[in-house]
DNA sequence: CACACAATATTAACATGTTAATATTTGCTA
DNA sequence: TAGCAAATATTAACATGTTAATATTGTGTG
């Protein structure tokens, strides 16, 4: 009896994948304006959230892995919207920063990053929104209850 | 009144690819042996569910840009897991098509793929798995009802 | 038929994802 | 205390994502 995989249609990974494609068409729009990525997006708005943070807790909240986090905080450091600084309590680690110049990209575009997410709460409905959240939270280990 | 954005943890963007990446992590395990790659083996799968397909129609099933599934094709060739053919009758479009050598890749792994995706329908429970479906294919612009 | 325009595919350039290998610094322990 | 294992971060190598530019072929219209 063999079973067969579920049509690409029905593949969860792919639904997932789509589904996030969807979301960030709007967001990628409006970050073309600021000449910053997705990512670079990210980093600075766990920034702006927490403060001060090592890099390592860093990628984790922003959902990256350190050798991209590496790349994109030089690229941020030349543009001049992070800072770096070693731990000299404990010379392994690095603190990254936000500098003014990253706290107003967030600033100039949370309204419209509210929008957004407002437009999909619309789209699926408030109430199966949060319902969407619970279930994603359930595939990722990292939440896993 | 300034509305803020939610907590990166209750980002949507962010649960989509946390949640991705958690349904991925087996998956990949899967692939290490095989010597391809996620992308890579949905081209194949996409091919032996519709045998030979033009690069446009095989790109929008497995999900893919162009640019990225025409290198995906040179690999594959190389590989010997498909073969390229010009249609002669519109010199623009190309067909692909999955070699047995490619067939026998997806043989083989079928059953641990199928059991990966059952596992998942178990975690998240069998009703709440089709309703997550139904409600990330909402957010998919290619197929918002 | 000439020409503008659309469709298909590739190439280019840059950023990121992913895994493995390599420092560097700490911490623990024999 | 010497030495080995763990923690943090970077570098390397390859594959893919993303957008723009280019090449080629097909189509329609004046």
């Amino acid at each position: 009896m063999t079973k067969k995989l579920p049509d690409t249609a029905r593949s969860l990974p792919i639904a997932l994948m789509r589904a996030r494609e969807g979301v960030m068409i709007p967001i990628r729009e409006m970050l073309a304006d600021t000449g910053i990525t997705e990512q670079q997006w990210r980093v600075l708005r766990v920034l702006s959230e927490h403060g001060t943070l090592d890099s390592k807790t860093l990628a984790d909240r922003a959902s990256l892995l350190l050798p991209s986090l590496t790349r994109i905080a030089t690229t941020l450091r030349e543009k001049g919207l992070i800072t770096q600084k070693r731990d000299e309590s404990d010379r392994r680690r690095q603190f990254v920063t936000i500098t003014p110049a990253g706290q107003k990209i967030i600033a100039d575009n949370t309204a419209q990053a509210t929008d957004i997410v407002a437009e999909f709460q619309r789209i699926v409905g408030k109430k199966d929104y949060e319902v969407l959240l619970d279930l994603l939270a359930r595939l990722d280990p990292g939440a896993r209850n």
